[in-house]
DNA sequence: GTTCCCCCATACGGTTCCGTATAGATAGGC
DNA sequence: GCCTATCTATACGGAACCGTATGGGGGAAC
C-alpha cells in the first residue's frame, strides 16, 4: 500500500491539530502510517520541509481569501457571513490555525505569511463594513472585532453542535452588523 | 547565587511565552539560569511538576476574576472596560495564554481547569451587559464576542505600541457597549 | 525475463532530553 | 569547630528523535 506524499500530508494535519507543531514527529507519523520513516525521506527532505507544506495547505485552504469566493454573494452582510459560516462548516480544521500561530512567534518568516493572509481577510471585512455605511474608523474597528471572533471559534468553541454554533455565530454577526 | 522556586518559573514561563509548552526543557532552563539541572530537580518533581506550576500562576494571576476587582468600579460598563484595559496594560503575558490553551488540547485536566476560568470571566461579562440593559440572549452573545476580543489580543502578533492597543480596545469596546 | 524506477525497510551515528544517584559546597545554629 | 539543611555539580542510563546510507521488493515497460 503505496502512500502518496499526501498522505502524510493529511496524518500530520491532524498530528499538528491535536498537539501542535512540536508533537509532530516523524518516526511517531510513520508509526501511525504503518511504515517506517525510510518512506518519508522519500516524500520529504527533512522535517520541516514536511511543515512548510502544512503552512502550504492551510493557506491555500483558505478559499475565501480569494476574491472569487466573495462576489459570489451580492449583499457585504451576506459576503461577510459566508466567511464565517464556512469556517465553521468545513471544520476541517480544528486547532492547526492556533497551533501554526503559536509556531509562529518563534519562526518569523511564518508570522510574516501569517500575518500577510490576515491582513487580505482584514480587508476584506472592512470593506464589507465600509460597503454597509460605517464610516472608515467604525468599519476597522468591526473588521477587527469579526476577525476575533473568527479566532475565537477555533480557540474556544468548545462542546457545541456544529448547529448550535451556527445559530451562535450568526446571532454574533448580526450584533457586529446592525448599528440599530 | 541560590535560585528560589519562583525564579524557576519566571524562566519557564518565559520560554512558555517564546516557543509553547514543548519548548520548555529543564536542561536548557537550567543552562539559561546559570546552574545545572542538579539544582531543578531539588525545586521541582519532574517537569510536568513545573508546568503545573506555570498553570497555578497563571491562574493566580487573573486578579480580574476575583470579585474584589470588579467591585471597584461602580458602573457595569467601566467594570467591563477595566478588565480588557487591565489585560493589555500588564502585558506580562505575551504568548503564554495562547500557549497553554493548545496545550490544553491535548491535556484533557488542564482544558477542565482553562474552561472553568473561562466560564466564570464569561458570566461576569454577562452580568455586565445585563446590567446595561441587554437581554439574556444578547448579553451571552456579547459577552462570548468580549472573550473574543481578548483572545485576539493575545494571538495577533500586533507591532503596534501599547498606547495604540489601548485605543482600538477602547473603540471595540464601545461598539460593545453601545447599542445606539 | 531483464531493466528500471518508485517506494519502503533496516541499520546506524549522533543529538537532545529526562530523571536518578551521589557527592560537594555553603551558610547558620549550637 | 561541627552539624545540618539547603542548594548545586557531576556523571550516568536510557529514551526519543533526526537524518543518512544502503539495499530490496515489486510492478510497469519493453
Amino acid at each position: 500500500m503505496s502512500q502518496s506524499r499526501d498522505d502524510w500530508l493529511d496524518a500530520a494535519w491532524r498530528m499538528l491539530g491535536d498537539g501542535g507543531v512540536d508533537s509532530i514527529r516523524v518516526e511517531k507519523l510513520a508509526e501511525n502510517m504503518g511504515v517506517t520513516k525510510g518512506s518519508f525521506y522519500w516524500h520529504f527532505k527533512n522535517r520541516r520541509d514536511l511543515i512548510d507544506g502544512l503552512l502550504d495547505r492551510w493557506f491555500s485552504m483558505r478559499e475565501e481569501l480569494q476574491p472569487e469566493f466573495i462576489t459570489n454573494y451580492p449583499s457585504p452582510e451576506e459576503r461577510l457571513w459566508k466567511v464565517l459560516e464556512r469556517l465553521i462548516i468545513k471544520r476541517s480544521a480544528k486547532g492547526q490555525p492556533a497551533a501554526l500561530r503559536l509556531w509562529a512567534q518563534t519562526h518569523e518568516d511564518v508570522a510574516i505569511k501569517i500575518d500577510e493572509a490576515d491582513d487580505l481577510r482584514r480587508n476584506i471585512f472592512f470593506e464589507q463594513f465600509c460597503a454597509l455605511g460605517f464610516d472608515r474608523d467604525e468599519s476597522e474597528i468591526r473588521a477587527d472585532i469579526y476577525m476575533a471572533v473568527i479566532s475565537a471559534e477555533f480557540l474556544y468553541s468548545g462542546h457545541l453542535s456544529q448547529k448550535d454554533r451556527l445559530a451562535k455565530a450568526r446571532k454574533k454577526h448580526d450584533v457586529l452588523v446592525n448599528m440599530l
